[in-house]
DNA sequence: CGTATCTTTTACGTTAACGTCAATTTATCT
DNA sequence: AGATAAATTGACGTTAACGTAAAAGATACG
């Protein structure tokens, strides 16, 4: 089975990402790919941790903030202040994605109504046209 | 009542935001405060916009998105096929959010999981020091 | 072996979304 | 009126997150 790891044309097409986005995550300590050469070797952790960072992403976190959060998915044997640290920002984060839970129901909530409205305008517009 | 409209300085604290980024706004076209002289006064209808845009803002979309879509929230006697347009961006736009809300309860259960592996190490480092 | 393809490193370029600073204008207070 | 404070208009600076292009080494192939 050679679906060990990926190299970087394998990633790129799995992830939908360009070679230069997956170099720059490395250079920023977000992914450690191994080396068979000069060649990048992608591992089954680098691919978690990406599907991590893209989901991050999309919800406005910035890489750096992702960057600390990622400890928390892949803490093996970390020292206690360590891992409370990443608790504590853990918690912090886990608000925050409550908090933008609820106000995107809200937008949801809104958008609907105003999409209510403009359905209506277009159909009375299609139905009652000036002559 | 003089709360008909605002200065830049009650906008910046009412939204906690500084007045560059009124000015910006206001030169991207989102916003669209009326003029005393030279200074800005900032009516209800901005109000409501910049409502609209920081929220837009924590939920991942651009300014240029969310230019476009304040247009529904706005729009009074459109012409039929702006309104269809827009019409169409926003159904867009609420299938993301849609998609987005459940990335986004996928997101925090997993959070929670990893916090509460989090916790349980936290638990056996504390109660059972290695001497 | 020559060449075409892939990957790497290095480095400068780009876009969005403001920040910061200087020079003015305008309003306010004493 | 003079000083102080607040707002405005340029204009250049900054940061994040990559894009893009050049030069060079490694690999594959006929």
């Amino acid at each position: 089975m050679t679906t060990e790891t990926m190299n970087i044309r394998e990633m790129c097409e799995t992830f939908d990402v360009t070679p230069r986005t997956l170099r720059f995550y490395e250079s920023k300590e977000l992914l450690f790919p191994v080396r068979e050469g000069q060649r990048r070797l992608f591992t089954k952790r680098d691919r978690a941790r990406l599907k991590l960072i893209l989901r991050g992403k999309r919800f406005g976190f910035s890489l750096e903030e992702i960057r600390q959060l990622l400890d928390l998915y892949h803490m093996d044997d970390g020292q206690e202040v360590q891992l409370s640290k990443t608790f504590e920002l853990a918690k912090t984060h886990l608000a925050d994605m409550e908090a933008q839970r609820a106000e995107l129901d809200e937008a949801i909530a809104e958008m609907k109504k105003q999409m209510e409205w403009g359905a209506k305008k277009l159909a009375s517009l299609a139905g009652d046209p000036k002559d």
